[in-house]
DNA sequence: CCCTGATTCGC
DNA sequence: GCGAATCAGG
């Protein structure tokens, strides 16, 4: 498929309109790629999109001059490794190291302000036999913060959450997919 | 894992 | 000029 005048003018419209690159791909015909989308974006030179007076710094450059494609012939070699070093010394451990048998957690909290507050808040309510406090997180529960921290009952999700993951399943869709995926 | 845009470079 | 592969990040 070609970038004909309107594929090009529909292009612009819809990046200006802030769609994504593959909702856009998704709009225009022909088995167009994401990739292609953006391509041509850079092409038109237009990937600043809704910038009114920001100058972006490009720090960020990476040209490790590896062999993109695998191209022709019958070689059969794997990939060339970018970067292959494995770190075997780096072992890190966060583990709070509770003092076993000597709990000395003295929960005293205001019921009125929390149901309150809660209220307020209401998007997401732990009952109370869950929260933890921030000493209690391990490498397996959720991180994710409910309330506000100036308040008493600021508490976390903690429930389960794979390890190596902060959030547990519903609170990391939260933080890293947006709000609405659009989908057609 | 899902996704986003950015970049490179063979075609 | 085009876009797949890749990268870097959320």
């Amino acid at each position: 498929m070609t970038w004909t005048d309107e594929r090009v003018a529909l292009l612009k419209k819809l990046w200006m309109e802030g769609l994504s690159a593959s909702q856009i791909a998704a709009e225009l015909s022909g088995g167009v790629t994401r990739n292609a989308v953006i391509g041509k974006v850079h092409r038109l030179k237009l990937s600043a999109r809704a910038k009114p007076t920001n100058v972006a710094p490009r720090a960020k450059a990476p040209r490790p001059s590896a062999p993109r494609r695998p191209s022709s012939g019958g070689g059969g070699i794997s990939r060339t490794a970018t970067t292959s070093a494995t770190n075997a010394s780096s072992q890190r451990r966060t583990t709070a190291a509770p003092t076993l048998g000597a709990t000395a957690l003295k929960m005293d909290m205001a019921p009125e302000m929390e149901l309150e507050v809660s209220a307020k808040t209401a998007d997401l309510i732990i009952p109370v036999e869950e929260r933890v406090s921030l000493l209690q997180l391990t490498e397996k529960t959720c991180k994710w913060p409910i309330g506000d921290p100036m308040n008493p009952d600021f508490h976390f999700c903690g429930r389960h959450s794979d390890e190596g993951k902060p959030y547990c399943e519903f609170h990391s869709r939260r933080a890293y997919h947006q709000i609405e995926r659009k989908k057609r």
